[in-house]
DNA sequence: TTGATATATATCACTTTGATATACAGTCAA
DNA sequence: TTGACTGTATATCAAAGTGATATATATCAA
């Protein structure tokens, strides 16, 4: 699976731009489990539209510029279901708050302090825009993925919110409360 | 923070060969929120060499091919630490799982049951495999990424078994259902 | 003895990232 | 009223990273 087959996902769920598939991506329904920025979504919209997988009409707007909006053919949904039918590739994380959270000893307590504070707005922030989704008359899988992301995100926000003071306890501080 | 930044890190725990680091990436202390493969490891610890951030010694061993041993020079150590203290990007997740369940409703029941029930065991494998760490006389950072790990596998998995019925009953029983 | 697994390094085509460029319209403050 | 900023919209590209493959050696099991 790759940008073409989310593209193809997008496009499922109504015509859009490249631009309005990125926001899907960074926003709205996709922004908890995937990622894509404009430089692989106009290619792949590029690369959809030669296999004749979608097509596209250039529509003016007034004050703004036109757009390209892109609808899915026939055969671009069976290519969507044919790659929604292989195996998954195990998920792929990048989390360099964390990584800066393990070696927390490297650093100083008040970027060790900034890190976690904002790694808890991060995700509560993600609990918000995720609660604002009406999961009402969404099909099921939508409305189980947006549970999964709550409660992932919610299960991290409290972690780090009950554990920061373990992080931010500087090591000599910690030692003295350990021989009293 | 890139490759060689997470490579500098890996060496900081302790002296390693790109095969060890690898396994760090997949089984060990940074499986659950940092990727990368030889194809990225082998070129930043070349890299890493050549700016004097690291150093190598080839050691011979009975019954296995040589190996190349990375050592962190105290440049490297300072560079890492630089590295650290820049603002994390935020956080880069790609699942195929939750997109397969996103789109539930275009793939058949059988499938569904395979990603929800493999995705399950991968959520549970992660937590047995973070539970094998031994947190004691680690770095409070290294205890405390320990718990958030666990803590998100655990939420990840319960909703999964608790849900999961959500998605497997198909859209027309579910329909008889609620008319009941 | 064939195949599988594990250790170990290396390469490379392809994909993706992230930054930048271009362009136009509205907003908001100095 | 000018300049800065934000938002809509498309496009490109160097650099980074992925994932598959190649190579080599040793062990263990069928």
């Amino acid at each position: 699976m790759d940008i073409k087959s989310l593209c193809l996902g997008a496009l499922s769920i109504g015509d859009a731009s490249g631009y309005e598939i990125k926001k899907m991506f960074e926003e709205g329904s996709f922004s908890h489990f995937y990622d894509a920025g404009y430089g692989s979504i106009y290619p792949a919209l590029n690369k959809l539209l030669a296999e004749d997988l979608v097509t596209c009409i250039e529509i003016e707007q007034e004050g703004r510029p036109a757009k390209k909006v892109y609808s899915l053919t026939n055969t671009g949904l069976t290519k969507l279901k044919t790659d929604l039918s292989e195996e998954p590739a195990r998920d792929k994380t990048r989390s360099e708050s964390i990584v800066m959270m393990f070696f927390g000893h490297l650093l100083s307590p008040a970027h060790r302090e900034r890190v976690i504070e904002s790694y808890i707005e991060h995700f509560r922030d993600g609990c918000t825009c995720i609660e604002e989704i009406d999961p009402t008359n969404q099909p099921y899988g939508r409305q189980f993925v947006r549970g999964l992301g709550l409660a992932i995100y919610q299960a991290a926000a409290n972690y780090l919110e009950e554990n920061k003071d373990l992080l931010l306890v500087n090591e000599e501080e910690r030692d003295i409360g350990d021989a009293a």
